[in-house]
DNA sequence: TCCCAGGGAGGAT
DNA sequence: ATCCTCCATGGG
């Protein structure tokens, strides 16, 4: 990490292949239509999000120089405080957020599985996101159950103009958050519904809120315990079943032994590995839990990702 | 008009 | 345990 001096509340630094635990594909990572918080701006080759780092909102912008293997991300960033710490921490978050430690080099070779090891050639560097802020992971997820990728997107971003703060930063542009738990604790699922357009998943979202607002739910707590134990307390939650529940473990707590099963990924992994048999979907993921184990996840990720860019046809056979 | 989308809940086998 | 049906909403 390359730290160049920093002025008032804008910053720049850049990231090098050598602070990266592997290859980086950026444009592939975030992309890659698996993540649980919105999707992030883009314009041509650099892409832009906002987050609260350490209470303070914070917009980022990034673009990759150089190859998979040899590069040089280059962030620029802008806040609405001038802070000392502004490098570290977004250099913190930037490896939380894009997985910049996880060990891709181990994955590719430590799964020989050759319905895998297809896709890491074209998705060499495709890295699994994670959230920064658990509730914001928790609702959107909750927000995919029997949706599109597009119109949950779509309702987040309602949900966040409408309800969350608005920061106007530095250089004159204008941003939502994402709303805090006690704002949509407070709403009746028939706003939450005409505001945003959630459909019947206004009410299991208000009362988890809820839940979480009145201490009764602990995300952060989630992070200590086992696979197991986290699954079984979020599955107790109203509109939280076995593909949100993984998906929040996954993306949220980063838990990488979570598989979501989606339809789509039921689609390929019966294919690939049940030869088009009959398998629930609960049944699906423990297959991918059993098979992958630490790097389920991430099998996961690179199956969905590869499917919908190419199809399921260069999938098949071996 | 019908079917589907990054499913879940509740009830019937 | 597994199977059915309904659930809001918008796009194709």
């Amino acid at each position: 990490m390359t730290e160049i001096p920093s002025v008032d509340a804008a910053c720049e630094f850049e990231i090098q292949s050598s602070d990266v635990n592997g290859p980086l594909n950026l444009e592939e990572t975030i992309f890659s239509a698996q993540t649980s918080e919105p999707a992030w701006l883009r314009r041509n080759d650099s892409f832009t999000d906002i987050e609260e780092i350490n209470g303070i909102p914070v917009k980022y912008t990034l673009r990759q120089q150089g190859s998979v293997d040899e590069f040089l991300v280059k962030v620029s960033c802008i806040a609405t405080q001038a802070k000392e710490w502004f490098v570290p921490n977004l250099n913190a978050h930037l490896n939380l957020v894009l997985g910049l430690q996880d060990d891709l080099c181990h994955f590719y070779e430590a799964f020989a599985d050759p319905k895998l090891s297809r896709t890491f050639v074209p998705l060499r560097g495709l890295r699994l996101m994670r959230a920064a802020n658990l509730y914001e992971s928790l609702v959107l997820s909750m927000l995919s159950q029997n949706n599109s990728a597009i119109l949950m997107n779509r309702s987040a971003r309602l949900l966040m103009k409408r309800y969350g703060r608005h920061i106007r930063f530095p250089d004159g542009t204008d941003h939502y958050l994402f709303p805090s738990v006690e704002t949509v604790a407070k709403l009746k699922p028939r706003e939450l519904r005409r505001t945003t357009s959630i459909g019947y998943r206004a009410k299991p979202v208000i009362q988890v809120s809820r839940m979480i607002a009145s201490g009764d739910l602990r995300l952060e707590q989630l992070k200590e315990y086992s696979y197991d134990k986290a699954s079984e307390i979020l599955l107790e939650l109203p509109g939280v079943g076995p593909k949100v529940s993984d998906c929040f473990l996954l993306y949220g707590l980063g838990n990488l032994q979570a598989a979501p099963v989606d339809i789509w990924i039921h689609r390929i992994v019966t294919k690939l590995y049940f030869r088009g048999r009959r398998v629930s979907r609960p049944k699906t993921a423990a297959f991918l839990r059993d098979k992958f184990g630490d790097w389920a996840g991430y099998a996961q990720l690179y199956l969905f990702d590869f499917a919908r860019k190419y199809g399921t046809r260069d999938l098949k056979l071996t």
